[in-house]
DNA sequence: TGAAATGTTGGGGCG
DNA sequence: ACGCCCCAACATTTC
C-alpha cells in the first residue's frame, strides 16, 4: 500500500504523483490532510473552494472504485501516523514551492519514505536557469529559456480504475459555502479551458485586458488547486495556436516564473526582491486602507475591482494591477498589507503569484515596473473598460452616470449628479486623494531611496 | 504590462 | 502675399 499526499493537485486525469503510486504496484491510498496551520488562515472563499472540490474528487474517486481519506492536523504527524497505520511502503506527492511546503515535506521525509514527484508546472522549479546555473530574475530570459527546453509530453489520462481502499477513519470536510461563480473540480475546469479555447482566446491578446468582456481564460482557481494541470492547459494553449495562444502561453509561464523566484528568493514572502527598495517611507494611513479594501476610494475603476474580490473571490488581471497600483503608488501603502488583503480574499490565492504580482507592481521585485510608472485610475479606466460597464456592474450607486463621466464623476456639474442619482459626497464617494499629488508624492518618495 | 511634460510640426485664421 | 499666432497632432524626453 502506498500513499498518494494530495495537496494542490486535485485532479485524477494527467497526475504525476497519483500515477507514480499505481505504478509502485499493492494500492493506493489517496489522502488530504486538512492542516491547520493554513487553514487557520483567514481566506473564506478559497477555503470553501477547497472543500468543494474536495467533496467532487471523492466522488470522482468513488466512482472509480477509490475514495479519499480526509486527516486534520499537522501533517508532519498526521502523515507518518497514517503511513504506520496502513503499513504505507511510500508516500507520494506532488512537489511544491513554496518555504512553508519545503519545510513541511522535508520534516515527513524525514520519517516516512517520500516521494517528490513533479507535476506543479510544466518544468520542475530548478529546471529554467541560465546558462552559468543560476535562476532568472527577469521574465523575457526565463520565458524565452523556459520555450527553448523540450515541450511537454501528453498529458496523463485518466486511470481507469483505482484499487480500493481498506475501512479507515476519514474526518468530515468542513462545511463553508463554493465560490457560486466558481463551481470547483477538473471535469468543471476542463470543460472552461474547451470553451475558452473554443473562443476567446483567439482575440486573447488584446480581449485580455478589457474589464467590460470576457476575453481572459478565469481558470486560475482551478490551476490553483491542480483541478487543472499546467501541463494541460500548455499543451491545449499549443494546440490552439496563434497570436491569442501565443500570449496565454506567456501568461502560464509567468506563473511557472514566480513558482521559481519564490523557490530561489524564498526571502520574498517577508520583504522586497530588491533590498535598496525595503525602506520606503510607507505611510500609516488605517483609514485610507479600509476604504481601498471596502471600494469606496473614489476612483471608479478602483472600486469596482475591489468589490468584485469581495463579492466573487477572483478579480480581473488588469484590474489587479490598477487597483494594486492605486493602494502602492496613489495611497503610499505598503504593498504587503495589499498582498494580504488579496491572500484574504482570492479564491485562486497563491503565494508565489500574487507576491510575484503585489512586487512587480511595487517596483520592488524581479523584472519590476520602475518606480515612475504609475497608472491614472482614470485613464486605465478609459482605455479598458471604454463604455463604462465593468464599473457600472460593480459599482451599482454609478449605474445612471452617463459614460463621459464614469471614470471621473466628481467631474460631473451637480445638475447631472442628481439627475443620475449619484451625488458626490452622498451616493458614492469623492476621491479619497487627488491623484496628480499622489502621484508628485510617490515619485519624491521613491526617489529618496 | 504608463503618464505627464516638453518639444516639434504644420495647417489655418487673421491682420 | 506674408508673417504671426494658435493649437491640434504627433514625437520625444522625463519622471
Amino acid at each position: 500500500m502506498n500513499i498518494w499526499w494530495i495537496r494542490r493537485d486535485l485532479r485524477l486525469a494527467d497526475n504525476p504523483a497519483l500515477a507514480a503510486a499505481l505504478a509502485a504496484g499493492g494500492g493506493v491510498l489517496p489522502v488530504f490532510i486538512l492542516d491547520d496551520a493554513l487553514l487557520s488562515q483567514p481566506a473564506e472563499k478559497r477555503q470553501g473552494f477547497l472543500y468543494a472540490g474536495l467533496n467532487i474528487l471523492d466522488e470522482d474517486l468513488r466512482r472509480l472504485g477509490s475514495r479519499l481519506i480526509v486527516r486534520r492536523g499537522d501533517p508532519r504527524v498526521e502523515i507518518p501516523r497514517l503511513a504506520r497505520e496502513v503499513a504505507a511502503g511510500s508516500v507520494f506527492a506532488e512537489h511544491d514551492v513554496s518555504p512553508y511546503a519545503l519545510r513541511r515535506d522535508a520534516a515527513v521525509a524525514a520519517q516516512v519514505d517520500l516521494r517528490l514527484v513533479h507535476g506543479l508546472g510544466v518544468h520542475p522549479a530548478g529546471a529554467v536557469t541560465r546558462p552559468d546555473g543560476g535562476p532568472y530574475t527577469v521574465f523575457t530570459p526565463y520565458s524565452r529559456a523556459w520555450k527553448a527546453l523540450p515541450a511537454p509530453g501528453q498529458p496523463l489520462p485518466t486511470p481507469a480504475a483505482l484499487p480500493p481502499v481498506p475501512e479507515l477513519h476519514s474526518e468530515t470536510i468542513p462545511d463553508l459555502p463554493a465560490p457560486e461563480n466558481f463551481p470547483p473540480g477538473e471535469r468543471e475546469a476542463r470543460g472552461r479551458l474547451n470553451a475558452f479555447i473554443n473562443g476567446p482566446i483567439d482575440a486573447y491578446g488584446d480581449g485580455r485586458n478589457r474589464l467590460d468582456l470576457d476575453g481572459t481564460s478565469a481558470l486560475s482557481p482551478y490551476l490553483r488547486f491542480g483541478m487543472l494541470s499546467a501541463r494541460q492547459a500548455v499543451v491545449a494553449a499549443r494546440r490552439a495556436a496563434g497570436p491569442g495562444a501565443e500570449t496565454w502561453l506567456n501568461e502560464l509561464i509567468w506563473r511557472e516564473f514566480y513558482q521559481s523566484i519564490l523557490y530561489h528568493f524564498p526571502h520574498v514572502l517577508h520583504g522586497a526582491f530588491r533590498p535598496a527598495l525595503q525602506s520606503i517611507p510607507w505611510r500609516d494611513a488605517p483609514e485610507d486602507l479600509r476604504a481601498w479594501q471596502a471600494g469606496l476610494t473614489g476612483y471608479p475603476v478602483v472600486d469596482a475591482g475591489m468589490r468584485q474580490l469581495a463579492a466573487t473571490g477572483w478579480m480581473h488581471n488588469r484590474a489587479r494591477m490598477i487597483t494594486a497600483s492605486f493602494l502602492v503608488k496613489d495611497l503610499l501603502i505598503n504593498w504587503q498589507a495589499g498582498e494580504r488583503w488579496f491572500m484574504r480574499q482570492l479564491v485562486d490565492g497563491d503565494p508565489a503569484a500574487n507576491n510575484g504580482g503585489w512586487q512587480w507592481t511595487a517596483g520592488t521585485g524581479t523584472d519590476a515596473a520602475p518606480y515612475f510608472r504609475i497608472f491614472n485610475p482614470v485613464l486605465q479606466g478609459q482605455k479598458f473598460d471604454p463604455l463604462g460597464d465593468y464599473v457600472r456592474r460593480w459599482v451599482p450607486e454609478l449605474a445612471a452616470v452617463p459614460e463621459k463621466y464614469i471614470h471621473a464623476p466628481w467631474e460631473m456639474p451637480a445638475e447631472e449628479q442628481s439627475a443620475s442619482r449619484a451625488v458626490i459626497g452622498r451616493d458614492y464617494p469623492a476621491p479619497i486623494v487627488e491623484h496628480a499629488f499622489a502621484r508628485q508624492r510617490t515619485l519624491e518618495a521613491y526617489a529618496g531611496k
